[in-house]
DNA sequence: CACCATGTTCCTTG
DNA sequence: CCAAGGAACATGGT
């Protein structure tokens, strides 16, 4: 279920229910997702530490622990369809669960059925994230610097987690519809008023992303559909504000909700993008 | 069988 | 060294 909105809304939610709670025992059922951490090293690690504080970094969580005098942070990622829970320790265990935290009467669960996340000791991905797209240093100037010296197309830049940390493939598709820049177009080509409403539409989309994700119930546990509702809002539900949620993405032939237009699906580096042949045209 | 899927990392090529 | 392109990772849905 991850892009910066949907790790955003776990980590708010997942903050208070694992503060000060001690690990008891770790279960390492997916050696890889811990990689390259090996599971007797991350078992000795965290047994007896306890959570301090969870905060996000781009797509990842960045979790830290004490143990003694000591002070250490876990990296997670939740790949592409990794999600995290805290559950009672009676419930049922989902099928793909790579990592289970004892943490006593309740457990921390990481499932993640195609295994492409991570928790692990080793937090190296973090130092190659480009500015936060919500914070301060992603002005305009940021962007055109970051943009100027690429051939590639701007929806290609936008997935570059070394430009921007936390924009992902749907979010990309949506931030390029609303500032109407066509999605193909080299990134050096873009004019200094095109980056500019990319800028702010890119931080619009993850913004109304967090408080409508904030607004979804995340009761989750193996039998919950919350997150799926969060992330594909339109095909789970009826109402219209699902419904109108996501504007291009996924919306292939459907018309668009400026110009009545066909969505047109392209690939680009082998992904789909999403966007209005009219609104979003060169010139 | 085919093709599609919210992501990152590694390898190759130029 | 860098930029860019593509495959690999793994499972499930349609």
């Amino acid at each position: 279920m991850p892009e910066l909105p949907e790790v955003e809304v776990l980590v708010r939610h997942l903050r208070p229910l694992i503060q000060n709670k001690r690990v008891r025992a770790v279960h390492v059922f997916r050696p890889r997702v811990i990689r390259p951490t090996k599971a007797p090293q991350l078992e000795q690690t965290l047994h007896g530490a306890k959570f301090i504080s969870l905060e996000r970094r781009g797509k990842f969580l960045l979790f830290t622990l004490s143990k003694g005098r000591k002070t250490f942070p876990v990296l997670g990622h939740l790949g592409m369809t990794g999600r995290i829970y805290v559950q009672l320790g009676s419930q049922p265990l989902p099928k793909h669960t790579s990592i289970l935290l004892d943490l006593g009467r309740e457990r921390m669960v990481f499932e993640d059925t195609r295994y492409f996340g991570r928790f692990t000791l080793d937090t190296t991905s973090l130092s190659q994230l480009g500015v936060e797209p919500l914070g301060e240093e992603f002005t305009p100037e940021y962007l055109r610097a970051a943009l100027k010296r690429s051939s590639q197309a701007v929806k290609i830049k936008l997935l570059d987690q070394t430009v921007v940390a936390g924009v992902g493939n749907i979010y990309a598709s949506e931030a390029l519809f609303r500032a109407r820049v066509p999605p193909g177009l080299p990134a050096r080509k873009l004019k200094p008023d095109q980056v500019q409403n990319l800028c702010r539409a890119i931080r619009a989309v993850l913004i109304e992303a967090i408080e409508f994700g904030s607004t979804v119930p995340l009761n989750h546990g193996p039998s919950s559909d919350s997150e799926k509702l969060f992330y594909f809002g339109r095909a789970a539900g009826s109402a219209d504000y699902y419904e109108e949620r996501l504007l291009v993405y996924d919306r292939q032939s459907q018309p668009c909700i400026r110009c009545k237009t066909p969505i047109k699906r392209i690939t680009q580096g082998g992904r789909s993008t999403f966007f209005c042949p009219a609104c979003q045209k060169a010139h």
